[in-house]
DNA sequence: CACCTTTTAGAACAGCCGGTCTATTATGGG
DNA sequence: CCCATAATAGACCGGCTGTTCTAAAAGGTG
């Protein structure tokens, strides 16, 4: 984690001067696919057994390449890939609680719908918020801050579902972070297990302390 | 993760011929406490950040000789260490089970105990068990089933204690899963928030799940 | 087309890692 | 006290890692 510093796209380089932003930068794009699949790479193998070779060549580039569009290094993208990431779970989340008919059934669905992402990929694909952040805990802030917004919003769009359902908001504060918790762990006991059941199961449990 | 091969002290060694077990080799006792260490640096740094090297650093040791101990390399001293720290969670849940009052107190009692063990650690020693099984998910199953046996352990005595304060067995098993996993996620939310107090709600939120 | 910027290519590097090997030193039963 | 064995010491290796650097190519605007 060292502090390199290159001829800078300005990080997210609003300010450029002549053939800048008309719309997004070649760069921009290449920037945000190699998020996207430095994400999948992180939550399959975590992210010190992910190397910047392997997200390059993901990418179709060259791994010196990566540093222009990350000057930060692998922190930089770390911090990019779970914002991302936790960006995408919260936009699921978000539709699956438009159509939930109630609070029982968003948990349900949600924690069907890890299950899949689980089995599908043959029990790897867990939450790579969860193991990114943990494996550099107190090492990269940066990535901390990340999984930190990414968890409040979800706990937030679950609150916002509980109140909507007629909860006060107190209490749907307190039970959508027991949701998110009990969530994360249920996808580490179904990972470890390498079985769906966990999480099936406590979607059940848990609509139980809902009723 | 090769396969190495020494001149064996049998993993487990029980069959030496000559000078063998009266009581524990020494070897036994610098393999011990080799995975002791490395079963703290696992909890604070994670697997893929904790070199051999640091492991026989801490246990006043050569690099080279750890292999004498294990031969089967990090992904043995992996296992080691995760089953052993699942052993020493799994007594101390024990010890608070047969001290606590009701399953609430239980409750209680062991997110207190991982909540004081992160704020010392500087939000560090999160739960070595599942970071290390997350880690290496699908790549090194003697470490997944050291992990299995853990939660599976865990949750028996949880489950016992329910049962003992009057809960139908069937129940128990799933509020115990729910606990645990509750716990687990918990114990995430705080070490990336830095703060103990979503291990406190959760016990709190837990509790009225108990009623 | 000319020209400056953005972006990519790819080599190079120092350092570290897991693992192996062999020589040496403790250990403890006979 | 002897001697086989257990255990430690420490050098060594190939390979990989994150990072840096410079040169070339692409891109787009005047």
């Amino acid at each position: 984690m060292k502090k390199p510093q290159n001829t800078k796209p300005d990080g997210q380089g609003q300010a450029s001067a002549k053939p800048a932003n008309k719309k997004i930068s070649k760069g921009q794009k290449t920037r945000q696919q190699l998020i996207e699949v430095a994400a999948s790479l992180f939550q399959k193998q975590g992210f010190h057994a992910t190397g910047i070779f392997d997200i390059a060549e993901a990418g179709n580039l060259p791994k010196g390449s990566i540093y222009y569009h990350f000057p930060g290094g692998k922190e930089e993208i770390g911090a990019a890939a779970v914002a991302f990431a936790g960006g995408q779970i919260a936009e699921a989340l978000e539709e699956l609680a438009g159509k939930a008919k109630d609070p029982a059934d968003l948990m349900t669905k949600a924690a069907a719908l890890l299950g899949d992402v689980l089995v599908e990929s043959d029990f790897q694909g867990g939450c790579p918020v969860c193991l990114v952040a943990l494996e550099v805990a107190g090492k990269a802030e940066p990535i901390r801050l990340s999984a930190l917004e990414a968890y409040a919003r979800w706990q937030a769009i679950i609150e916002k579902h509980l109140c909507r359902f007629g909860m006060e908001k107190k209490k749907a504060a307190a039970q959508a972070e027991l949701a998110i918790a009990a969530i994360e762990g249920a996808l580490i006991l179904s990972q470890v297990q390498r079985s769906p059941a966990p999480l099936r199961r406590l979607a059940r449990q848990l609509t139980l302390s809902l009723a």
